[in-house]
Parts: structure tokens; sequence; C-alpha cells
RNA sequence: UGGGGGAUCGUCUAGGGGCAAGACAUAAGAUUUUGGAUCUUAGAACCCAGGUUCGAUUCCUGGUCCCCCAGCCA
């Protein structure tokens, strides 16, 4: 999966990792987790993290832990744990048997906590979540201790069982670490441990009331699954002291360590979780698995493939810099791994129809069409040709501009695995003078493969015949915003106004080449100097859908442009 | 203005007192029955100011700018 030749630079992580293993600072065998709330669905933001995990678990011959970090009742469901699953299977990965979640240790968690408030190290208080954050002080004045900040062990631990009894209301109560109200660390100023939430947890059903915060969590089922590195993105970092001191007052045996690394931001997309929630529920995308997200299940039905997710992946690197990755990197990895395994087909998007007028009507023949030049091994495949055509409405042009290699009237072309043509008439609509058909002529003798088949033609165009061609309707996406760069930062900026009115565009008149009948939902296919494109489960028997994944590089496009 | 991080081509990512490297993107050319792919080539960067040094992008000092933190979210 990694090819060693192509980076040998190693991030800052890896050499974390593999200096460790030579110390043996962690013992012999790394461990790493990914640990996902199951709050929504996995976007390549959640790739490159679990290629992170599994991959330095992978490469260094350890494992890998897929955690769920179900601690807050109120946003998780299962139907989130089971998409996750799928989609870290989907990406490459395999947990084995190391699935855990965090609700699984809410008994031992609970015992935890305990022990701190028979350490001195927690207490429970009563002050309202507005009077804690009153006393909490800002960012350059300390804060002020809890009037309940001395209650005795007994008190504490009396108070702590009656709140697991649900003998008090949500928010009556909250059991907190008893550290520094005048650190300059926000986080170290009496962190909440554990909140109470008369609330039903998707696993645990009632059995709890009270519910463990991450900060108290995280640390410690990390420790009790051995994990030995601990990696999680920037803004975590000022949590690290945090975790440290849990672990060291919690006096566990295995002290995992944080390493923190800076989240993917791609550009013209949204990465947070909370945007992506407001795109799905505010209906400006169909679902999360919408083609033009960013999500697993998204990138999935547009058409991208795991191995060009890990590629991408890989190449974007981990650093702890803030960095947005633009969307031509992903867009190149897709097209590399698709470039040499997709077959390719013909699609004529915008029909125009071509009457072969020396053509004998009636005249079917079959053609030679090769599956994928890149590959031998996928064979060939079999075309017909008649006198009725459709070419792309782009390959022609009445008035051709300099550099227009394709067909113009008067002009020669060649149809791809067909004939040399000529352009000899052009019909139109009378009233709006919008081109309707074209007459041209084709010769014989330059039959691809014939003789005269090496005569040289300014340009190659893709077709299908008109009377065998398949109706299909193509659904081309554009970028989701306008803005490069607007998902990463920016909450003050409304995400409605940058979103791209075009990033959808529905084809329903177009036309491809008869193989395509049957073909299954989800295999992908380059359109000849198209893209490439992935049949959409929306397909029926009769009417074929296609996604397109990406389109190919347009050199005309950009030679027009100028 | 407290604390924690960060600053290298347009975008990512390496490097680390002595030629600043790779990828994507861009441009030019070769090739081509996909204006695809492939190949070749080119341009393109060390946040700023001082200091140390024969030599600083790297070390030191002082700035500047950007990100994160005042949830009983994660």
């Amino acid at each position: 999966m990694s090819s060693p030749d192509q980076n040998p630079s190693i991030d800052f992580i890896r050499t974390k990792v593999a200096a460790d293993l030579e110390s043996q600072a962690s013992g012999k065998q790394v461990h790493t987790r990914f640990p996902p709330e199951p709050n929504g669905h996995l976007h390549i933001g959640h790739a490159k993290s679990i290629c992170l995990n599994f991959g330095i678990a992978q490469e260094f011959g350890g494992l890998c832990n897929l955690r769920f970090d179900d601690t807050n009742p109120t946003k998780e469901n299962m139907e989130y744990v089971s998409s996750i699953q799928e989609d870290v299977r989907w990406l490459g990965f395999d947990w084995d048997n190391r699935l855990f979640f965090a609700s699984d240790y809410f008994e031992q968690l609970y015992q935890f906590a305990v022990r701190l408030i028979q350490t001195g190290h927690a207490y429970v208080d009563s002050l309202t979540a507005e009077e804690i954050r009153v006393f909490r002080g800002t960012l350059t004045e300390p804060g002020k201790e809890s009037p309940h900040r001395n209650r005795s062990i007994e008190e504490n631990l009396a108070l702590f069982t009656r709140m697991r009894k649900g003998e008090f209301a949500d928010g009556a109560h909250v059991l907190r670490a008893k550290i520094d109200m005048a650190s300059p660390n926000i986080n170290l100023r009496d962190p909440a441990l554990y909140r109470i939430r008369h609330a039903t947890h998707y696993r645990t059903g009632d059995d709890w009331c009270l519910y463990p915060t991450y900060d108290f969590a995280h640390p410690l089922s990390d420790s009790l699954e051995g994990i030995t590195h601990s990696l999680c993105t920037l803004e975590f970092e000022d949590h690290r002291p945090l975790y440290d001191w849990l672990l060291r007052v919690s006096n566990v045996s295995c002290y995992p360590q944080q390493i923190e690394f800076a989240r993917l931001n791609l550009g013209h997309t949204v990465m947070s979780k909370r945007k992506l929630h407001q795109l799905v529920e505010e209906g400006h995308v169909n679902g999360w698995g919408d083609p033009r997200l960013p999500t697993l299940k998204g990138l999935r039905r547009r058409g991208y493939t795991p191995e060009a997710i890990r590629n991408f992946c890989e190449r974007v690197g981990v650093a702890k810099r803030d960095s947005v990755i633009e969307m031509a990197l992903l867009e190149h990895a897709i097209r590399e791994d698709l470039n040499r395994s997709a077959p390719r087909v013909m699609a004529v998007l915008h029909p125009l129809k071509v009457i072969i007028e020396n053509y004998p009507v009636g005249q079917i023949e079959t053609l030679e069409a090769i599956n994928n030049p890149e590959d031998p091994s996928q064979g060939k495949r079999e075309i017909p040709f008649s006198r009725e055509l459709y070419i792309e409405q782009d390959d022609f042009r009445e008035d051709p501009p300099k550099k227009f290699f394709r067909l113009s009237p008067g002009q020669e072309v060649r149809l791809r695995y067909a004939y040399i043509i000529r352009c000899t008439g052009v019909e139109k609509n009378p009233d709006t003078g919008e081109v309707m058909a074209l007459r041209c002529t084709f010769d014989p003798d330059t039959k691809s493969g014939g003789s005269q088949s090496g005569r040289k033609v300014k340009g190659t165009l893709h077709w299908v015949s008109a009377q065998h061609a398949l109706p299909a309707e193509v659904r081309l996406y554009d970028a989701l915003l306008t803005q490069p760069n607007s998902g990463s930062g920016g909450e003050s900026q409304d995400l409605r106004q940058l979103l791209n009115p075009h990033s959808l565009t529905v084809l329903s008149d177009c036309q491809v080449e008869p193989g395509l009948r049957g073909a299954s939902s989800g295999s992908r296919f380059q359109f000849e100097r198209q893209g490439y494109f992935c049949l959409d489960p929306d397909s029926t028997p009769d009417r074929l859908v296609f996604n397109r994944t990406v389109s190919l590089r347009d050199t005309w496009a950009k030679i027009e442009k100028k």
C-alpha cells in the first residue's frame, strides 16, 4: 500500500513511534485506536485519521482498535455505529475482534471516579452550569473556587452515589476534578468529569443517568485498552495536561501518550460535523450520501475508490500546521486509479445527430474496440456502427476557432474505432438557427485497422449508433462551495451564501453504447474523452443513471479559455 | 491583553549551520486513432528585524501574522 520510494520522508508521528519502539518506551508493540463518536457519518477527514491509526499499526506490526466514543446519550445512535463500521471496512481496514465502546466501560469508569473522590482528586459541585461558567473566570482572569469544592470525601461519595441512583435532576450536580481554578490553562480549572443526564443511551438504555465527559472517559478508555499512542487533532492539544493528570491520579498501569496532528481540510467543501448536518438537514444536498459531499458515503457513490482515498491520505501527509488541501489533489488520486482500472466506453452527453449520407441505409457493422489501452488484459468488445449516429454537440462548430481539431463544415475527423468522416451539410431549425443534425460522408477506406487507417486527421470523436444506443441520465457534479477556503474556519460566514448553485447538473438525454446494458450498480467507466463515471443505484434496467466521478483533464477547455 | 500550537514554491509536504527536495497545480514541448494517458523541460518558497558565525532558511533575541481554548460537546 505504501510505496517507500515515493515518499522516503516519514512524518513526525511515525518518527516518534519508531523512536519509542526503539527505546521500548511503550513496550514492544504499538497500539493505536480510531475513536469516532457515533453522532454523524465519516468523512474524508476521518479517513486521514483512520489511515494514520490503522496505517501505523500495520507498518509497525501493532494493533489498532475501533472504539466508539459514545459518552453522550443525547446525540448518538446505532445507525451511525453501523454506518461507521461499514465505512471503515470499505476504506480497507480491519479491527479484527477489537471493536470497543466507551459505554462498555461505564462501570469501570464510575469506579475510577469513586477512587478519585476517595483520594481527594474530585468533588461534587452543586453550582448551576451558569454559575460554573462565571466561576471559571476568563482567558485573562483566574477562576474562583466553588463553595462546594471542599466538601468532605464522605459527603462527595454520598452525593455521587445518589447521583447515580437518579435522585437528582439534570444539572443539579456535577462531578469535577479538583485541580487548579487559577490555572492559565482553562481545561485545568476543575473540569467536569460526570454530568447528570436522564436520557436513554442507545446501548446502555436507562442503566445510567450520569455520563462521563470526553475528558474523563478518553484517557481512561485508552489506558484500559492498552493504547500506546493516542492520536488526535490539534484542538485537543491543551487537553493533554488534563489527559496526563487523569492517568497519573488514577494510578493506572498503562500510560498512553497523546500526540496531536492537524486535521484535514479540503478546499471548496466543508468538513465540520455541524456544517455537514446543516447541509443535510436544510436539504441543500440529498442526504449524507450525496455525491457532492466529502463523506465516505458520498465519495463512494460518486465513484471514488478506497484505494484512491488511501493514496490521497498518504500524499497529504501528517503535520501540525493548519492547511487546506486543494481538491485537485483528490481528483488526481482518483484519476490515477481509474485510469488504470476503468474500462473505456463511449457515451454522448449532449447528442447531435449525424447522418452518413453515403453509408447504406439499414447496414450495420460491428467494430472492435479496446476496453482499456492501459491494461490489455481487459480485452476488447464490439460496438455497432450504422448510418445514423450521435456525436457530442461540443464536437461541432460551424465557425471553428483556431486550433479546433473537431468537426466543422467541410472538415474531416475520425470517429473512434470507425471511419474518417467529412461534414457536408448542416441542418438547422429555421426559426432558432439551432443546429439539428449534420450531414456527413464517410471514407470506406479509412476503417480503423484498415489499409488507409493511418491517414492523419486532426481529431478523433466519440460517438454512438443512434438506433443501438441506450438512453441514460448523467449527473455532473461541481464544487459544493464557490469559495476555495470557507469550510475550515469562518464560523461567522453563512454557509448558504457560499453554496455553488451549479454543483449538480442533471443531463437527461444522454446516449450510451449498448454494451452498458446490464452493468451493475457502482461499476465505474471512463467515458472516452470525458471523464470517469459510476453507475448510480438509482438506475433501472430501462434507464441507466451515471454519476460523473471526475472529468478527464481537458486541454481544449484550457486553450479555449485563453 | 492568559495559556497552548503554528509559519518553507499557488497548494500540500520534506530538509536542518554549507546547492532548499518531492507531489499536486501552472506553462512549454514530444508523443498520441481519447485534446486522455505517458514522457521531457521550465518557472515557482524558507513571515519580519537584529545578533552569533567565514557562512543562518536552520542557532539566539525581539517582533508580526494565523489557529485553538472560557460546553455539564467531542
